[in-house]
DNA sequence: GTCTATACCGAGATAGAC
DNA sequence: GTCTATCTCGGTATAGAC
């Protein structure tokens, strides 16, 4: 198996450093210094290379999210976890990628539910250990809040845009603050 | 330059359909029935086709823009402007473009800028004609957040995927009722 | 599991006749 | 401005020896 993961290795490297369109079965064996073959052994046709980086790079990023979740602060932690570049990296290379492949779509929808559906569940609890369920938004909103404006911000600054952004998170840190309190764990970086 | 007019048309919808990927000189010469020569003759090498394709879809854009700021009602009309699939499509697939293709960053980004300022410029008059500066988030703030909720819904929409889409668009929309109150023109669609 | 060889295609790009 | 011909490269994919 040290073939097959130097491959999805060399694949995911590709793909952070040049795009999804740089990722191609000459490049990816070269990168990880194995004969061209063996893409296709290993693999069968892209489209199958792409899922299996993918289901990877989401069973990390799930575990990642659970711990977040479970943390003393989850709300402070989801969000320091939604500005960290080398997490959403590859998640948008992926969504670039699925516009064109079909293949690639079902992957990302399911794996985009089970996320939403584990946030939902515990935001909600979350929301209501601490009483806040009046004043504040419903629980599935400030998740897609937290989503997109993160989001947002992450592909803004790939283009080195920055106009708006410590406005923006201001009131983001805000509002976690009203509800979870001031922050408790220094930010990352 | 009825022939240069084809080419662009012809980019742009190979674009929409299928994604950056698909916008070779063979296929967009075939589709506005002109020849591959033409391309090159035209937009010298791909990068600059790129290029005049984002600026005719940005101009376009930009005078769009331009008019619903100065709508009766600028807020309602610039989420009803974001939240329009049409204009957002290409955006989205330059912006995964400019990934890879360093030419395209620097004019998307300066796009961007172009952009953020006149909204900045507008939002901030709008806010402070409705006295509304007290209880509300600044200006750029509200713009990041109108522009980053409505890229998010439309690209979870794309992948069919639409959990607490409702609940984030109430926010948003109460959001907008607060400072504009109710909206007078009905939404498209 | 690994490697070589190879078929085949479509990409970008240019030269030059008309 | 237009079209044909052509070059070169790198992509996907497979067959088959080891």
């Amino acid at each position: 198996m040290r073939t097959r993961e130097a491959i999805l290795d060399a694949a995911e490297q590709i793909m952070l450093e040049e795009g999804y369109a740089g990722v191609t079965t000459r490049r990816v064996a070269a990168r990880a210094d194995v004969n061209q073959g063996m893409v296709y052994y290993h693999f069968g046709v892209m489209d199958d290379l792409f899922t299996e980086l993918f289901r990877r790079g989401a069973d990390k990023t799930f575990r990642r999210q659970a711990e977040a979740l479970a943390s003393p602060q989850p709300l402070w932690a989801l969000w320091d976890m939604m500005q960290d570049p080398s997490h959403s990296a590859l998640t948008m290379e992926f969504v670039a990628l699925a516009n064109h492949r079909k293949a690639i779509r079902g992957v990302i929808a399911d794996s985009s539910s089970r996320f939403r559906r584990l946030q939902e569940e515990a935001i909600t609890r979350i929301l209501e250990e601490r009483g806040a369920a009046s004043d504040t938004w419903p629980p599935l909103a400030l998740i897609l809040f937290l989503s997109s404006v993160s989001r947002f911000l992450l592909m803004e600054q790939s283009f080195e845009i920055s106009v708006g952004h410590d406005q923006m998170t201001a009131v983001v840190e805000d509002h976690l603050r009203r509800i979870e309190g001031e922050r408790r764990t220094p930010p990352p970086r």
